[in-house]
RNA sequence: GCACCGGUGGCGAAGUGGCUAACGCGCUGGUCUGCAAAACCAGUAUUCGCGGGUUCAAUUCCCGCCCGGUGCUCCA
């Protein structure tokens, strides 16, 4: 199946392939570690994850880089309020974002880059520029990109610099650019402030340059694709552009893949608006990991998305649809006969599947074609129709499908305890929900004696007391759930 | 202000110039149960922001308006 995917810098659907015709080399763009990331952050790695996952599904070997932004101007302010040296200021959210995306079930891409250990491969590609007369350096010693040297400027936004007046807004920081428009490469760093030492003079990279330099290191010219969040396209994809092509004078990547931001609850998600939610807000809330990651890539990724909380409960109930679906097909007893008409229902879900990706990556058409086969195997079920093969056929499809949603094995209550634990330690259990709080110190062996005391209680027919303690435990947010073998009992 | 994208049932959301407008959640009814819960089944938009136009036919194409979002500046 022909991967067709949506081309920023074209402006038209176009067929995937791995120029090499082996790996298919991916770059996009990761975290500046200053803090914690938000849900909007996750949707972008999240889209990025469900395209690399459809990839391999497909055959397809990733070869895929993600930068670490661990020096920029945010970074060196916050370190500096904090006290700390950068170094020691960046790992602690480098490390919780790597969690959150394990919290997510985000694959990890086959490399990690961290800015600071590429300054070396970026200084040498502003040399290799400034050779060409493409970079300059200021009077303050900053090195900026000259962009009247680059015809192209623009084509990936689609914008038009041929009218804009040099010096119409320059900043009183930049006041020796020969033009409005051109920007840092390297910025000369003032007294006290973080540097480093090298020939180009001491200062800091500017924040283009790592992903001009890494992409390139790692993956070559004329990548197979570059990704990131839509309000990357201008400037700084722009700029990577015109960097890496001005230096190698051959096409950086030939596919744009750019995700759409979200709103929340209808607005644009934002601290004073206070809709702006991060992983851990969302799972001390008592909201599964799980449903957060199905919510987040369940809507095609170019189109906007509004993420609800009624929303997010509504993929909590999905969830549990497709987890029991799956069970109910392992453990049901096979009938003698196949079921053909089933059969054919597996095959057109997995058909439809497939296409659905392959169409730009449309992940709704993709999982209603999954829900359709639970409502026909669950109605098989039911009718006691189910041959082996159909068993077979059925979870074969549902690993597809989770080779890509990656929603079905359930962690869930780990990374909710996960959160408990990781606010404890910062001083924030108060921003926890009374019911996942209440879960804390609430012991599985605790909750089975009352399980099975209740269960004593139903043998005596004392159901008065049965359903007292089955009160008692909801409160505590854990379900009770009869069924024929035994009583099953989860975290809520 | 200029440019671009979107507005589909209670909510999220797919899709198409003409077949019963996907799918999920919710809701209602049913099966099951000591009662529940869970699970399963069934039903649930004469209609696709508003006003025009093109067409034999528009939710789908065109124009205008209203609303939301994004870019033009740091941002996934």
């Amino acid at each position: 199946m022909t991967i067709r995917l949506f081309n920023t810098l074209s402006g038209k659907i176009e067929d995937l392939a791995a120029s090499d015709g082996q790996s298919f080399r991916m770059y996009a763009c990761g975290p500046t570690v200053y803090d914690y990331g938000h849900i909007g952050n996750f949707r972008t790695f999240l889209q990025v994850d469900v395209l690399r996952r459809f990839l391999k599904l497909q055959g397809l070997t990733p070869r895929h880089v993600m930068n670490i932004t661990d020096v920029d101007d945010k970074i060196i302010r916050n370190a500096a309020a904090a006290g700390v040296d950068i170094g020691q200021y960046t790992p602690r959210f480098e490390k919780a974002f790597f969690e959150d995306l394990d919290a997510l079930n985000v694959e990890k891409p086959e490399i990690v880059a961290r800015a600071t250990e590429h300054i070396p491969s970026m200084v040498g590609l502003i040399e290799k520029l400034a050779e060409q007369d493409c970079a300059y350096k200021t009077e303050d010693g900053s090195w900026y990109f000259r962009i009247a040297k680059f015809p192209g400027y623009g084509k990936l936004s689609k914008k038009d610099f041929t009218g804009i007046t040099d010096g119409a807004r320059v900043d009183v920081d930049e006041y020796d650019k020969d033009s409005a428009r051109d920007f840092a490469l390297w910025k000369a760093a003032k007294p006290g402030e973080y540097r480093w030492e090298t020939a180009l003079g001491a200062g800091r990279p500017g924040w283009h340059i790592e992903c001009s330099a890494m992409a390139t290191e790692y993956l070559g010219s004329g990548i197979d694709l570059h990704a990131g969040g839509e309000d990357l396209m201008f400037p700084h994809h722009e700029n990577e552009i015109a960097q890496s092509e001005s230096a190698s004078h051959q096409c950086f990547a030939r596919h744009w893949f750019h995700v759409r931001f979200l709103l929340v609850e209808g607005k644009k998600m934002s601290k004073s608006e206070g809709n702006f939610y991060t992983l851990r807000d969302l799972l001390l809330k008592g909201y599964k990991a799980s449903a957060i990651r199905l919510l987040l890539i369940s809507v095609p990724y170019r189109q906007q998305l509004n993420f609800t909380f009624e929303g997010l409960a509504a993929e909590t109930g999905a969830i549990d649809r497709l987890r029991n679906f799956q069970q109910r097909v392992r453990s049901a007893s096979a009938a003698a006969t196949e079921n053909s008409s089933l059969a054919d229902e597996t095959a057109k879900c997995e058909k439809n599947f497939i296409e659905g990706l392959a169409n730009d990556l449309n992940s709704a058409e993709a999982r209603a074609a999954v829900f359709d086969l639970v409502r026909a195997g669950n109605a098989a079920i039911d009718a006691g129709t189910l041959g082996a093969e159909n068993v077979a056929q059925i979870l074969g499809v549902l690993q597809q499908f989770d080779h890509v949603f990656g929603v079905l094995e359930d962690h869930d209550a780990e990374w909710t305890k996960f959160a408990l634990e990781w606010a404890e330690r910062e001083g924030r259990l108060n921003e926890a929900s009374p019911e996942v709080l209440a879960q804390r110190g609430f012991s599985d062996e605790q909750i089975q004696k009352l399980v099975d005391e209740r269960t004593q209680a139903k043998k005596t027919r004392n159901f008065a007391r049965a359903d007292a303690i089955r009160k008692e435990l909801a409160e505590k947010g854990v379900l009770i759930e009869d069924s024929k073998d035994g009583v099953r009992w989860k975290r809520k």
